[in-house]
DNA sequence: CCCTTGTGGTACTGATCGGTAACATTACAT
DNA sequence: ATGTAATGTTACCGATCAGTACCACAAGGG
């Protein structure tokens, strides 16, 4: 749902290899997909060698996994500013996540959802991607169904699940057909969605 | 957008190499993804092997780009059966084009729109696919636009940003979090996205 | 008959993959 | 200073990758 800018710290020697290495393995993964990436690029770009990248994951599944938990996190932790930012106004919360989001699609380097994209990336079943993708997917369904409910919306679930639609579908679209007016139109149409179960009004 | 079945006639001698290795890579690329496809495997499952292949097909990559060519075909012949099913009723050909996604996500082996898959899969912006992948996205929401004009529906450039945008999101968290109940749901918010553009009523 | 064309089969190249063994080196705590 | 744990380095493993060389075979047309 949410990818992360991923920072690239990268080659800080202040900074423990393990850190590193998820931070380069997020940047490298997202940008060029997972599959593309061979784990001595990781360990590489990272300042490190792939003896220690494998003394912190057991294998690049594993590194896999940790790599959707932390963008998983870096989504939580964005929703926890907005919660913040607005606290009590669950209609303003649900507002800045929308604006966040069309923000995103206008970025050059936006390439997804990096949950969804290893949903795509990796089909089989026995992943432990999988697992961590589609908990954090009913996670977000279940915060934005909430955050409805707490704003008196009409139909949260339904709400909830228009909603994710509607964010998936435009970050997969960025990747297709480019951004240009795609950003306006997100936030347009969520407004719109929003209103429609805005009751009395 | 439109994934095919790829009905795997596979190893009918019948049938010319090139157009079982074609089944056959469409078959494997929709299902693993197209990373995980090597191509002795596609030989093998088109009942010939890698030097006819490499006689039919340049490279990997061009096998790649005529299997999508080869969905976005697919998707066209579909739109046809819509337009000879319903002739004359644009409104009517969304609404069939609409059913039929809502049907797809409900089959288990739905993977999402093959093209769509592969720009997740193929960031790389010289990858002979992408051309493939951004002619027909451009070309299916032109598509979409021209039917919601001529159903006499206002802004159908929106609209069809709209429901581009709803049904790719679909086929995206179909894969993430399962389609129990997603049928329906996409089934509803379309119309009500097509009645939101209906003028007067 | 021959000759061409398409195909199948096998074996190969060089590169890269994920993952490991063995050893040297650093850092740090006591 | 000594011991211990973490890290770096190098070389390697077997498997697989995309792609090719070479030859055998079958069909079809003249």
């Amino acid at each position: 749902m949410i990818g992360q800018a991923a920072v690239t710290h990268d080659n800080d020697s202040r900074i423990p290899p393990r850190a590193r290495i998820l931070a380069a393995a997020g940047e490298l993964f997202y940008r060029h997909g997972i599959r593309a990436v061979g784990v001595e690029a990781i360990a590489e770009a990272a300042g490190t060698n792939k003896m220690t990248l494998y003394r912190h994951f057991a294998s690049k599944d594993e590194l896999v996994a940790e790599y959707l938990r932390q963008s998983a996190r870096a989504a939580d932790e964005c929703w926890e500013r907005f919660a913040q930012a607005h606290p009590g106004d669950p209609l303003a919360q649900l507002r800045a996540w929308l604006e966040e989001m069309a923000g995103h699609l206008a970025e050059p380097d936006e390439r997804g959802c990096a949950l969804a994209n290893a949903a795509i990336e990796l089909p089989d079943k026995d992943h432990p991607a999988r697992r961590v993708i589609e908990d954090f997917k009913r996670a977000h369904r279940t915060r934005l169904a909430r955050l409805g409910e707490a704003a008196g919306l009409s139909e949260p679930g339904m709400l909830a699940d228009e909603l994710h639609l509607l964010l998936e579908g435009a970050r997969v679209m960025a990747q297709s057909v480019g951004t240009e007016g795609l950003a306006a139109r997100l936030s347009h149409m969520g407004k719109a969605m929003i209103a429609a179960h805005t009751p009395r009004g």
